[in-house]
RNA sequence: GGGCGCUUAGCUCAGUUGGCAGAGCGCCACCCUUACAAGGUGGAUGUCGUAGGUUCGACCCCUACAGCGCCCACCA
């Protein structure tokens, strides 16, 4: 029997526990003939991670998408993992051995790989505990690690293809360097924020030694040693004298050219940029187009060099307002003014990331984007976006791709499988993953080779992720089983989805596309999910975002501690609706856990019924809807427009509104309306036919809910005498049936029944009658079979006494409830004073009259008579002569108490 | 500079073919009624961001604008 009160602390681990065990998370792979695969490759969290509530949310709706696939009979599998995280990782275990008094450096890059390898078996697991505690139905068996085996074959094996396809190149180029992380990040990695800083306007000296002068602005004085050039529109008619003459770089005192570029925008600062394509990436782009040498003078240690003469030595944003000062004293500053502007900073360190030029890896990435455009272009693209708006980002950021820089001048990751000839400098990389490691140059034959220092970035090895968890490069079961067949240019007519990609909006630039076109290329066009279905960011209750420094993070297992798994997974699904924030309230999650509570004592009622009446089974009442009675009927098809919703709203992504459906069918039909009549009838015949639907909504319930909260619906389900205890996840998943459940009449008279009952409560409650008093009426009605159909619900629902049908009233002070079927005259002597109730029925008279008054303004236009649905008119027609009715009693049960 | 999202009750949010605005929490009143006080019953509360337009009818569709948030971008 279940415990007095909902506490998912008492068996959410055991729960969850005993399903791990029973190898029902385990996907097949040896799938029957016809039957269908669903994969979700679950996006890997860091290894050195801790649960965030970011996590939460993706397991919750992943977990809800396995679990509902699974029951509806899919060969299901969730694939779990973890990432090595390259820098983060290395970055934590730095700090580690520095509090040791050690350092990277004097480790070495065996003894320190040895450390993080270390760390991560000691630590590594804790995330995926933590993920387990939320209830996720993944496949563990299958749980792979980025830096595993499986993952570096992959990785090998794509660089290797990659690199000889022509689509890896290494060069020197100007890239974003962290000289907080000592290493190159990609564009992605880089976040722009806004400075408050000065425009310097320098003189730039003839070098002719006429004594005239450009001036050039700049926010970035000290970068003046390694300018190569000042570049001028070549629409500007200012400059016309300067063209094809040279200037000096003031402090440098270097000579140099005065070019011309279409680059420069006339209207902005001085008109006349200065050119240093060794720290700006334009300036980059402008010294390729004028074959200019590049010059440096910040190091990788973000400190200028011995081109900055007396300055070398400093960091170089320290070192600004110095060279301003002797710009300054030598009387090359003009002006300075203040400006804003926005400025690089590593996502990683926060350090300003300094443009920097060094040799590194990139992926051309043009013609792997054409693949992913076109997967999602079109009327019925192979690729889906949920919410559909992300296909816009998608093709705007894919339009505009630039080379990915891959390499990272980092020791934690996947060490680039490329090797340099020391004799004739050229590269060595294998042709495949199978290939043992090189050991002489395959041009020259030299045994001087040596591998690549550097690692590839993280998000590389993540790219691949959809197919080495699958087992790529090899021809796996796996593979073969749930990898998609669609290719890119394919159309899609059906929403069926082989593979589900759902993860953070925030990665997918980061991860979704990469993945795209990484697998899709070495897929042989086959695309590695078909749809792509992003959840917003957790946010705090204020919609700020939750950090340790705002003291605003709520840990997810604190939650769950306090108020259980379940509840915390139904509030993000609620709340993961189509914005871009799950703002995340505690009040609500209060309140799905009442849900929980609620959904709990319902059972709990209900496993009394059956244990009372010694049930150990139920009849089907879908296939017996005859012999049941209205409200039976009238119960089961709201519960079939409910599995009908729920289904529907979970294929269009909408999890909240799935959950949203069952949440009001629950608590506002099943337990508020459908269980009290069911005391009611309780201990006549139809009572015995009723317990078979009672049986069979309960259960029902129990398998909508279980995917998005599996623990306390499995926990109930092995209650049911008739079930097989833990067995939950594994029933078949509810589908709406197209029968024809309930007549029109069914739905009036539970109508009717509603509206006398919340009537004569409204009454009550107004006239401030107790409970305990029932209350004896006087009941006119055209319609007396009815009433004697509902009459004993209604005593009941309504607490009344003696109910006079059909026979006069007698005079004195009486109250009045109308309904369209039934108005009730309840004589009011020695219950109340009169006041209350006419107060009631002013209350009453106002709400009707108001009806009353919106149906005839809508049917004297004749507009909307001529224009409106037949169907809307006549029923607006109904809806006015039923008030209209209702009007009068009332009216004249008000003037009666004077 | 482009693009996207959001703006609905005091707070957090739903509102799916346009047809009299909803939930949770909070608030008021009454009730420990035999599944449930994490509950029950009844109740109060909204110029649906602003201004126009389309329509018989607009929270919903169109256009502008505003506020907040995010993404992208080579204006030094």
């Amino acid at each position: 029997m279940l415990e007095p009160t909902y506490s998912p602390e008492n068996f959410e681990e055991k729960i969850y526990s005993a399903a791990e065990g029973s190898g029902a998370f385990r996907a097949d792979a040896r799938t029957k003939p016809g039957q269908p695969t669903f994969l979700i490759t679950m996006p890997p969290p860091n290894v050195t991670g801790v649960l965030h509530m970011g996590h939460a949310l993706f397991v919750s709706i992943q977990d809800t998408y396995t679990r509902w696939k699974r029951m509806l009979g899919y060969d299901t599998l969730w694939l779990p993992g973890t990432d090595h995280a390259g820098i983060a990782t290395q970055v934590m275990v730095e700090r580690q051995v520095e509090s040791e008094g050690t350092s990277r450096a004097k480790l070495g890059r065996e003894a320190f790989l040895k450390r993080v390898w270390e760390w991560k078996k000691e630590f590594g697991g804790t995330i995926t505990d933590q993920i387990r505690a939320l209830g996720s139905s993944c496949d563990w068996s299958r749980e792979l690690f980025t830096l595993d085996t499986k993952s570096s074959t992959a990785v090998r094996e794509s660089f290797a293809r990659l690199y000889h396809d022509g689509l890896i190149y290494r060069g020197e180029r100007i890239v974003n360097w962290s000289s907080g992380l000592q290493t190159a990040i990609s564009d992605l990695e880089v976040e722009l924020k806004p400075v408050q800083g000065a425009f310097y306007h320098l003189k730039y000296m003839l070098a002719d030694g006429s004594g005239d002068f450009l001036t050039v602005a700049t926010t970035r004085p000290e970068t003046i040693f390694a300018d190569v050039a000042v570049a001028v529109n070549p629409d500007d008619d200012r400059f016309k004298k300067f063209k094809g003459k040279e200037v000096i770089v003031p402090l440098a005192n270097r000579k140099v050219p005065v070019i011309e570029d279409s680059y420069v925008d006339k209207e902005f600062g001085t008109g006349a940029l200065k050119i240093t394509p060794g720290h700006d990436a334009n300036d980059w782009q402008i010294g390729r187009r004028h074959k200019l040498k590049t010059l440096t003078t910040i190091n990788k240690d973000g400190k200028l060099n011995e081109l900055a003469g007396s300055f070398q030595g400093m960091i170089a944003a320290h070192s600004r307002k110095k060279v301003a000062e002797k710009l300054t004293s030598e009387g090359l500053l003009v002006k300075e003014e203040k400006h804003n502007y926005e400025l690089g900073y590593c996502q990683r360190s926060g350090v300003v990331v300094e443009p920097l030029v060094s040799m590194q890896w990139f992926m051309k990435m043009k013609p792997m984007a054409e693949m992913a455009l076109k997967a999602a272009s079109g009327d019925d693209p192979a690729l889906r976006f949920y919410p559909e708006y992300w296909r816009k980002t998608w093709f705007e950021w894919l339009n505009n791709i630039q080379d990915w820089c891959v390499s990272r001048q980092l020791w934690w990751g996947h060490q680039i499988p490329a090797w340099h000839c020391e004799k004739c400098k050229e590269i060595t990389v294998p042709k495949s993953a199978n290939e043992i490691e090189p050991t002489k140059c395959a041009h020259c034959g030299s045994a001087m080779i040596h591998q690549d220092g550097d690692v590839l970035d993280t998000w590389y090895s993540s790219a691949l992720w959809p197919i080495s968890t699958l087992g790529w490069p090899e021809k796996t079961q796996d593979l073969e089983t749930f990898y998609p067949r669609l290719r890119f240019d394919d159309l899609r007519k059906n929403k069926e989805a082989k593979a589900l990609m759902e993860t953070g909006s925030d990665i997918l630039f980061f991860w979704v596309a990469r993945m795209v076109m990484m697998c899709t290329y070495f897929m042989e066009g086959r695309i590695p999910f078909e749809d792509v279905f992003l959840h917003a960011m957790v946010r705090d209750e204020k919609g700020q975002k939750m950090s340790k420094t705002k003291g605003n993070v709520i840990d997810p297992l604190d939650v769950t501690a306090k108020s259980g798994a379940d509840s915390l997974r139904l509030t993000l699904l609620a709340l993961s609706g189509q914005g871009r924030n799950v703002n995340l309230d505690l009040k609500r999650l209060e309140g799905y856990k009442a849900f929980l509570n609620k959904l709990w004592n319902a059972s709990r009622f209900a496993l009394m019924q059956i244990s009372e009446q010694d049930i150990t089974s139920y009849k089907n009442p879908m296939e017996k809807l005859d012999s049941l009675d209205f409200v039976d009927r009238w119960l089961l098809a709201e519960l079939n427009e409910t599995v009908k919703k729920v289904n529907d709203d979970l294929t269009i992504y909408r999890p909240d509104s799935a959950f949203n459906t069952l949440y009001q069918f629950v608590w506002y039909e099943f337990c508020d309306w459908y269980l009290e009549l069911v005391k009611v009838k309780k201990g006549t015949l139809e009572g015995k036919s009723s317990f078979d639907t009672l049986c069979y909504t309960l259960e029902t319930i129990l398998k909508l809910l279980h995917p998005m909260a599996p623990m306390v619906t499995e926990r109930i389900y092995s209650e049911l005498p008739w079930a097989q205890a833990g067995k939950l996840l594994v029933q078949k998943f509810p589908k709406a049936s197209d029968k024809k459940i309930t007549s029109a009449s069914d739905l009036e008279e539970v109508r009717a029944l509603k509206a006398v009952v919340e009537g004569t409560r409204n009454f009550r409650t107004e006239n401030k009658i107790t409970p305990k008093n029932p209350i004896n009426a006087f009941l006119q009605t055209e319609n007396e079979s009815l009433w004697k159909k509902l009459a004993p619900f209604v005593t009941s629902l309504a607490r009344l006494g003696t109910v006079a049908v059909n026979k006069a009233a007698p005079g004195g002070a009486s109250g009045k409830v109308a309904t369209n079927e039934f108005t009730l005259t309840i004589p009011l002597e020695g219950l109340v004073d009169t006041s209350a109730e006419k107060s009631r029925l002013q209350n009453e008279i106002k709400r009707v009259r108001t009806d009353v008054e919106f149906s005839l303004k809508r049917l004297d236009n004749p507009a909307f008579v001529e224009k409106a649905k037949p169907e809307l008119v006549a029923k607006e027609r109904d809806t006015l002569t039923q008030n209209k009715e209702k009007l009068a009693v009332l009216e004249e049960a008000l003037k009666k108490l004077g």
